[in-house]
DNA sequence: TTGTACGCGTTATCAC
DNA sequence: GTGATAACGCGTACAA
C-alpha cells in the first residue's frame, strides 16, 4: 500500500526544503531550473497531489457546495440537481448532498453540520416540515455568518437571499386558460396545503384564471392533501361527488392516480375529462394517455442556482443585492388534454 | 454580519490560552470550575463550533463519502442513494456526490479530485463508459493508497474490494420460470450490449431458465440496444418481425416502451402477450397495467454498501478480506402478468 | 537560488 | 489549574 505522499516526503527524499518543493512544483521563477526538473520528476514518479484540506484550511475555501433537498427520489429535485452538479463540476466545485427527509429538525442539523466550515455556500429548498413551522432561523444564522444561500423552488419571503423559482401562478394560469379554451367548464384542482409556497402560487393561479374568464370559483372542486403522500379512497370520493371534466394537478403523482381512477370508471381522456399536471417528469411522459405537463425546467434552475451561487461565493465585495430568477413555465402537449 | 468565531478568538476574548479553552469545552476535568464556566458561557454566546475542515486536518479523517454514480436522474440510484445517505448521516458522515454521466473520463476525475483528502472512502456503481473500456486502474490507486471502497450493482471482478450486488441471474431465472409456468413459449428478452456486468448475469439467467424447461435458446428473440436510449423504429422492427408472448426487459424504460407499442397494434396484456421488467421503479407501478418488476431493493442495497464502507474506514486494522453481499431480488406481481 | 518562519484551527503532550 | 509547544499539510513573505 502506497500512502500519500506529501510535500515533507518529498523535501526529506531529495534533502531539501518544504517551501522548496512547494515552489518548485507551482514552476517558481525562483527555483534553479535542475531542481525544478528534480522535484517534479519524483513528484509525478509518485504522483504527488496536494492535500485539498490542507489547502482548504489555508484558504478558507472548500470548493465544496452544500445541497440540502427535502427528497433525492423525486424526479424533479433530482433533475435540479444535475444541473447543479454539471455546472458546480465545471467551476471545479463538488457538491455535497443533504436529504432533509421533508423535516425541519435534519434540515437544521445537515444544515449546521455544514456550515461549520465543510462548505463555501448553500442550495436548498425547504422541507415541507419547514415551510409548516415557518421558521427560518437556520437559514438566518447562516446568512449572517457570511455563507451565501440560494433558495430554489420552495422559497420564502422571510431570508433576504438569492432565489430561483418558476413562476408557478402563471403555470397554472396558462393550464387553466387552456382548459377553458378547450371548452372546460368544471375545472378542479388537486393541490398540497396551502404552506408549501409553490401550492399557493399555483392554486392564485388557477383562481386567476378562472376570474379573467368569469367563471366562479367553486371551494368544493378543490382537492387537497395534507402531503405528498395519497389516500385512494379520498380520490375515489371526490370524483364520485364531483362532476368535473378538467383537472389541474400540482405534480404528477396526484394526476396519474386520478386518471386512472377516472379511466377505470369508464371515463374518457381527454374527450371527458382532461388533465394537465406540473412537474414534467417520466410518470407524465409514459401515461396513457401521455400527461399534459407543466415543466418547471428542472436541470435549468439548478444551472442558475449553482451559477448564483458561486458568483457570490467567489465575489470579494460583500455587496448585499439579493435577485430572485424567475423562470417561465412551459406546457408540454400530450394526450391528456385535446390539441 | 457576524463571522466564525475560533478558539482563538475566545481566548483573546477572555485573557486565557487557546489550549485552556479548547479544554474547558470538552469539560476537561483538568480546568478549574470558574474558568470552565465562563468559557463556556462565552461559547454559547457566541455560538461557538469547531473548524470541520481543521479537525478533519488533524485527525486525517473528513467524515464525508464519496460516491460516484452514472447518473442521478434514475430510479435506481436515486433509491440507493436514499440508503446510502440515510445511513452514512445516522453515523456522522455526510455523503459528496459525483455524476460520472456514464462516461470514463469523468468518473476518472471524480475520483481523483475526491481522493485527495476530501473523502475517508468510496462507493461507486461502475459507469457504462468505464465497463466497455473495462479499465479499472482509477480503482486500483485508490484501493492501494488504502481508501476503502464498496462497489455497487455495476460491478467488477478485477478489482479487490468489498461489493453489493442482487443476484440479477436469478432474478431473471425467476422471471423466466414464471413466464414458463405461465404457459408462455415465445419469451424474448430486451437488454442491452454485455460490457454491463448487470446484462450479463440477467441474459444468463435467461438462458438458464429456458434450458432447464428444455426451451431452446432462440438467438431472434434476444433484442439489444448499444446503450440506455431507446430507438423506437427498432422496437417496432422486432415486434413485427418476431412473434413473442412474453417479455423479460432489463429495465422499466424499454418495457414500457414496448408495453405501449404492442398495445397500439392490438395485442392485449398480459392475455395477448406478458410483460416482466427489472428496477420496480415509478414506471412499473403507474404503468397500465402495472408493470411485473424484478425489484432490485436499492435502498436496502445503499445502506449495506455504507455500512460495509463505514466499518472498512473506522476499522483500524488492515487485514485485507473482502465480501460481496448478493442480495435476492424479489418479483412485485402486476397486471402485464397473469397472476 | 534556497531556506526559515508563520499562519490556517484544532488537539494532545508536556512543562510549569 | 493553566499555558506553551508541536503537529496535521500547505503556501508565502521574508531572510539568507
Amino acid at each position: 500500500m502506497k500512502k500519500k505522499i506529501t510535500l515533507k516526503h518529498i523535501a526529506r527524499e531529495l534533502g531539501v526544503s518544504i517551501s522548496t518543493v512547494s515552489k518548485a512544483l507551482k514552476n517558481s521563477e525562483e527555483i534553479g531550473a535542475d531542481t525544478k526538473e528534480k522535484v517534479q520528476a519524483f513528484a509525478k514518479l509518485y504522483n504527488y497531489k496536494p492535500n485539498n484540506i490542507a489547502i482548504s484550511l489555508k484558504n478558507k475555501r472548500t470548493k465544496n457546495i452544500g445541497v440540502i433537498i427535502p427528497d433525492i427520489v423525486h424526479h424533479f429535485f433530482t433533475t435540479v440537481f444535475r444541473g447543479i452538479e454539471k455546472y458546480a463540476n465545471a467551476k471545479g466545485y463538488n457538491v455535497i448532498v443533504c436529504v432533509s427527509d421533508e423535516s425541519f429538525d435534519r434540515e437544521v442539523i445537515n444544515m449546521e453540520l455544514l456550515a461549520n466550515g465543510s462548505i463555501d455556500g448553500f442550495i436548498m429548498a425547504l422541507s415541507a416540515g419547514t415551510q409548516l413551522k415557518n421558521d427560518y432561523n437556520h437559514l438566518k444564522e447562516v446568512t449572517e455568518q457570511g455563507i451565501p444561500l440560494v433558495l430554489f423552488d420552495r422559497v420564502t419571503e422571510d431570508i433576504k437571499c438569492d432565489k430561483v423559482i418558476i413562476n408557478d401562478k402563471k403555470g397554472a394560469y396558462n393550464a387553466v386558460t387552456k382548459f377553458i379554451k378547450d371548452g372546460r367548464k368544471r375545472i378542479a384542482m388537486i393541490t398540497t396545503e396551502d404552506y408549501f409556497s409553490v401550492s399557493r402560487e399555483r392554486a392564485a393561479g388557477y383562481r386567476d384564471a378562472l376570474s379573467d374568464n368569469g367563471i366562479a370559483f367553486n371551494e368544493d372542486l378543490i382537492l387537497k392533501f395534507p402531503s405528498m403522500t395519497i389516500d385512494e379512497k379520498v380520490i375515489e370520493d371526490f370524483f364520485n361527488r364531483e362532476k368535473v371534466d378538467a383537472v389541474l394537478s400540482v405534480n404528477e403523482i396526484f394526476a396519474i392516480h386520478s386518471m386512472r381512477l377516472v379511466q377505470s370508471k369508464g371515463l374518457k381522456i381527454p374527450e371527458d375529462i382532461s388533465f394537465i399536471g406540473f412537474t414534467d417528469g417520466l410518470l407524465s411522459k409514459y401515461a396513457s394517455p401521455g400527461l399534459t405537463a407543466v415543466a418547471q425546467h428542472g436541470e435549468h434552475m439548478g444551472e442558475i442556482a449553482a451559477e448564483m451561487l458561486i458568483e457570490k461565493v467567489e465575489s470579494e465585495l460583500e455587496e448585499e443585492t439579493y435577485t430572485t430568477r424567475v423562470l417561465e413555465p412551459t406546457i408540454i402537449e400530450r394526450g391528456s388534454t385535446v390539441n
